[in-house]
DNA sequence: ATAACCATCAAACGTATGTTTTAAACATAC
DNA sequence: GTATGTTTAAAACATACGTTTGATGGTTAT
């Protein structure tokens, strides 16, 4: 063949294991079988395993990034110097991650739980790579999710946006299987769109709440 | 001596360790040179690693379940007849985790961070256990957030719970980090009853949210 | 005193991991 | 058609893992 697609075999068996399993739990050879691939080829291509966790990331993040950022210049224009309001950031936000042209109808779900894992597991080497690679995008963000709660001091939108994206990545990363709990318990079907549109005012709702850190009615 | 402590220094360890690292990373020659004990001596105990993973858990997770019990029982008779709203389950929720008896400052942390490992690290043991000896306390919980909740549809509640646990298990598994990223940059110090303290808010407002799902004001 | 029992120890076991090596097959350019 | 650089293949590498073994010492009960 005139260029081998062993590379992107490789990375499409590595994101979905590495998805279902985690980063430490999936070896290079259920990779490499998985991929009908040989197993020195990992080390040929990526140089390491840890070289190929972050191609698995960079072969979605870059895309999605460049999304975003168009994304975000669009609603910026349309807003004609006013700041955007919450509600937009987080709705352009969950539609640039949905509309991204994705491998499988499973993509979506891949993408939203391995940036759950990219959190979660400690992977020094990846956090690392991940600060270096999307910090401009990332901060971004951040800016525009400041702009739109300008009541909040700098400490509270720390934590809530944290639990913001506590709450995407856990849903999201999970979606399939609570979907089907959903639909064994109450004959319901729901898509990952419906999933995003319940999210959006959870997570707007959230990050507005007044907060006097409640006091327990307790005695 | 009378009665080695032996199997005491190994959970400490473990519990120590596992939190830092989660599961996988974690070596039983870790935790053994950690706690100065040799080697066999966790499969002497313990059986397995697996036991022992799920001991650890055992030794917080049970006096904390009756802890929770008997907080919702009084709850429950303050109440008198009415349903507790909302906010006072969760508060009780979080007031029962604070107010466990630690064996250190770093106790709670470490619990939550546990709790947050559970959910986020694929180990079916793990939540094989867990649904077996703690059905009863999770059972309860979930109907005092219905009862807490009645202006909700099933469906809503379904997935705003979801919600809620996803926040809470991301932000309690990645608290440290969280902590001290926050640290770096603003030179604030957080503790974990604040940061339960800020979560509260939150949730009660993201599962209380009017929900008239939010139509993009995009073209 | 002696037997039974339990906890500890160093050492080894078998297995699985990430990585490297060697040779063969392949496509492409001359 | 042969040479060249690239990709695959199979095997072996060293290392780390969880687990098991068999000997040893100490405690308890008879």
């Amino acid at each position: 063949m005139a260029q081998s697609d062993t590379v992107d075999r490789i990375l499409n068996a590595a994101e979905e294991l590495f998805a279902e399993r985690g980063f430490s739990e999936t070896s290079l050879r259920m990779i490499t079988s998985k991929a009908n691939v040989n197993l020195a080829a990992v080390n040929y291509h990526f140089g390491s395993k840890n070289a190929l966790i972050q191609a698995v990331f960079a072969r979605f993040l870059t895309p999605f990034s460049e999304t975003l950022d168009k994304a975000f210049d669009d609603l910026e224009r349309r807003c004609k110097g006013e700041p955007p309001t919450l509600q937009q950031t987080l709705w352009v936000l969950t539609e640039s991650a949905v509309r991204m042209p994705h491998r499988n109808e499973k993509g979506i779900s891949i993408f939203m739980r391995l940036l759950g894992l990219a959190y979660t597991q400690s992977q020094g080497h990846l956090r690392k790579f991940l600060e270096q690679e999307y910090s401009e995008p990332f901060g971004r963000l951040m800016r525009l999710l400041k702009a739109g709660t300008p009541q909040l001091s700098a400490v509270d939108r720390y934590w809530r946006i944290q639990f913001m994206l506590g709450a995407t990545a856990f849903t999201m990363s999970s979606s399939d299987a609570l979907r089907e709990i959903l639909e064994n318990k109450l004959g319901i079907d729901t898509t990952v769109q419906e999933i995003a549109a319940r999210l959006v005012p959870f997570l707007a709702a959230g990050l507005q709440a007044d907060d006097p850190i409640s006091v327990p009615k307790t005695a």
